[in-house]
Parts: C-alpha cells; sequence; structure tokens
DNA sequence: AGAACATATTGATGAATGTCAATATGTTCG
DNA sequence: CGAACATATTGACATTCATCAATATGTTCT
C-alpha cells in the first residue's frame, strides 16, 4: 500500500513523509492497454517491423508476398506466418490476386499507435 | 525467387506476366529493425503499456514505483520486473530517491518509434 | 545497532513464440 | 486433366517470457 500524505495520527508515528500523491487518472484502461500491447507484440520481432516497413513504404501501396521471401532471407513457412501475425494484428490486410498475395498497410492501426505513443 | 518484368524471351515462355518489381529500398535495415523490435518488444505486455502510460502522463512527471505496484493489481516482483524492462529498452529512466524508486519516460526514445510509425 | 520498509533479484513453472521441414490448398497454364 | 507454382497450414523443437514465492539489498527511523 502506497503512503498517504496524512501526517503521523494518535500512537506510533510511523512515516511521516508521503512518497508521491495517487497517480493520475489520464492513463490507460486495461482494455485500451491490451489492445495496444497486442499490435506492439506484432511488432517484437525485427522480422515483421522490416516486412511492414517494406509494405508501409513500397512505391505503389502494396507488396507482393515473393518479394518478400526473397528479401528477408526467411524461409517460405517463416515469412508467412509473420504476415498472418501482422494481418491479426490489424497492421495489414491481405488480397489474394491470381496466384499472387498482395499486401497493404492499414493507416488507420498504425495511426492508433503513433498517437498512443504521444 | 521472384518474377521479373522481363516479358517472354526466347524458348519456351514460362509466365508472361510478373507479380511485381524489385522492393523499395527505402524499407529499414537489419540493424533499425533490431532497435525498433526490441522498444516494441517492451511494449507487447498490455502491463508494460498502462506502466508507460503511467509515467509518461502523470502530472509531475514522475512516479513512484510504490504507487504502480497499487494500481496494476501485479505482484511487487513482478512490477519490479516489468519496469526494468521498459528501462533497458531505455524507455524509462529510474532513480533513487531515499527509500523511494522514482520513474521518468525518456521522450527522446518514444518519439524513436512514433517516428519509425509513419 | 536493530526494526521497518521499498525495491530488486533469484528460482521455478507453465505458457507463448520463432523457426523450418513436410505437406496441403488453391491457381494458372498447356 | 495434370504439371508447375505461390502461399498457407501442420507438427515439432528450442527458446523466451510472465508470474509469483522466497529472499536479498539498501535506506530511514528510533
Amino acid at each position: 500500500m502506497a503512503r498517504t500524505a496524512t501526517i503521523a495520527t494518535k500512537p506510533a508515528a510511523k512515516r511521516v513523509v508521503a512518497c508521491c500523491g495517487a497517480p493520475g487518472d489520464n492513463a490507460l484502461t486495461t482494455k485500451q492497454a491490451e489492445s495496444l500491447a497486442s499490435a506492439f507484440a506484432a511488432l517484437s520481432d525485427p522480422v515483421r517491423v522490416r516486412l511492414l516497413s517494406l509494405i508501409a513504404t513500397c512505391a505503389d501501396g502494396e507488396v507482393c508476398a515473393c518479394n518478400m521471401v526473397e528479401t528477408l532471407g526467411k524461409s517460405q513457412p517463416t515469412v508467412s506466418h509473420h504476415l498472418k501475425v501482422l494481418r491479426e494484428a490489424g497492421l495489414v490486410t491481405a488480397d489474394k490476386r491470381g496466384i499472387w498475395m498482395w499486401y497493404r498497410a492499414v493507416p488507420e492501426r498504425i495511426a492508433e499507435l503513433r498517437a498512443a505513443l504521444g
């Protein structure tokens, strides 16, 4: 229990100085924190950070999966797995056209994270 | 290997349409991705997101650890562990004054993450 | 010095994660 | 239909992680 600011009352005065008051109430709720944490978790792996970077900064706004396997030096199943994590976190969307899978960033979700950081 | 944009050349034309060209070169390097990923990893747990929120939004710019244990409903060792992770990620700094440990956010590091998100 | 206290560390345990080989699914071309 | 191909899924394994009880460290007060 944190000390309150109350000064020594009756019998045995324990500690006179409080460490601090109550924390601000503008902090995040548990729900908000969970949503943010799950998105940040999707970015907690270097491969996924590079994937999102690749997708978000490409010229045409979308990238085909085949290029990513080539670029990252990881096996195809591994890249596929990471892309799924990014999708489930809402950071990218996928769209199959013919044989190929095209990935796009989701700016709104990314903006959420940016907003949470300041 | 990703298909190039070259159209059917000589003998047995394999596939005429390429999936896409080379990925943009403005993506992150491996080193950059690793640094970002380690910071995001520090935010991949709801408890740590709430901790940073608590620290970054408090009125006086610093929060005493005792308040956080009280607020989060986790054991003291658990909170201490999470604060250590945030410190090692460079997102907060700690400063012992007397018995109490005061935590502050590191705006520069947080800004790094925000910048990486667009 | 000794008691009371705030925080950190250690050790243990169950859960989650990254990786790849093997295989499956679904698409296009001949 | 059958071959070739891009991507996804499954299964297995080693590693990392969140959590707490117990204990240690270091500080302040008497």
